[in-house]
DNA sequence: ATGATATCCGACGAATTCACTCGGATATCG
DNA sequence: CGATATCCGAGTGAATTCGTCGGATATCAT
């Protein structure tokens, strides 16, 4: 009962992305760098987030990935979705309309509430937060923050 | 993002020994019969759950394992984590302190909240149901059920 | 006592998934 | 042109999953 490293390492490059957010593209090797992750892999998992439309790429020197929205405006749960797929603890209580899956068993099956309640625990939890709840605030302790950066814009 | 079979038989397991509850040990041929599952690897997953105390075996001919309480006693986490382990959606959010592993990120890491929220959503969900809460409900349309059973005791 | 029924226990195996790596094609900037 | 990137498909070693199998032990019924 866990996530794999897909969701594990997707969701920390998207917060390196929001942490970019505005700057122009950032490069898969610097986000790897930061993180300490495999390049290669991260290549990867970055497909997924680009066919769900949450990231765009500018191919190229200088290119890289950015968000296509704010942070604050991005669910978790897509960002998860996007990386594992629908959100299902057993597959007869999957998030996806598309893949649903009756079982055979589904007239006399008790058991499919519980599973049914755990998903909608697990997307609830992930609806209530964004990317924006995730990215390290900024510490205003450094003295060259104090010009731009301001608490409330 | 998914329970394996060992959560899925196991629980499916555990509400047969609810409906059997009171009446003597049931037999895993019994059940395996009645769910349709292989016999064989329910006698792997029911040592987790005899070791985590939830059932009791009886050897021998008419033996069989039993619920050492009653269904509405029993949580449905305890039942979860039993079969699979730990209730963990990544390694530096598990359930259980013995197997806590704060990574080396801690300090910098700011996606453990996340993984944190997942984590007690599942676990409030599965603390919610109880074995009780899966047994199918009698019905009241057999005649020889009007005898004994009644809606409130 | 004997045989049928069960749990118990360890080992084994096929299939799948995971967590990557590699090589090269294509696009863009300076 | 050349450095830097994304893009894309294929491959791979290790681990996990999902079982099976064989036999030892314990108990009940006759």
């Amino acid at each position: 009962m866990s996530f794999s490293t897909k969701g594990e390492y997707g969701v920390r490059l998207m917060v390196q992305l929001a942490r970019h957010y505005g700057s122009g593209p950032a490069s898969l090797a610097g986000i790897a760098a930061e993180e300490d992750l495999p390049r290669a892999y991260l290549e990867q998992l970055v497909v997924n987030l680009r066919e769900a439309g949450l990231v765009v790429s500018t191919r190229g020197a200088r290119g890289g990935y950015e968000l296509t929205r704010a942070p604050e405006t991005i669910l978790m749960s897509e960002v998860l979705r996007a990386l594992e797929g629908p959100i299902a603890p057993m597959m007869c209580a999957t998030d996806d309309p598309e893949h649903a899956i009756t079982c055979d068993r589904s007239a006399r099956c008790t058991v499919n509430v519980l599973w049914v309640r755990v998903r909608d625990a697990i997307t609830g939890a992930l609806d209530s937060m964004t990317l924006a709840d995730l990215v390290p605030p900024r510490l205003p302790t450094s003295p060259d923050e104090l010009q731009g950066a301001t608490t409330n814009p």
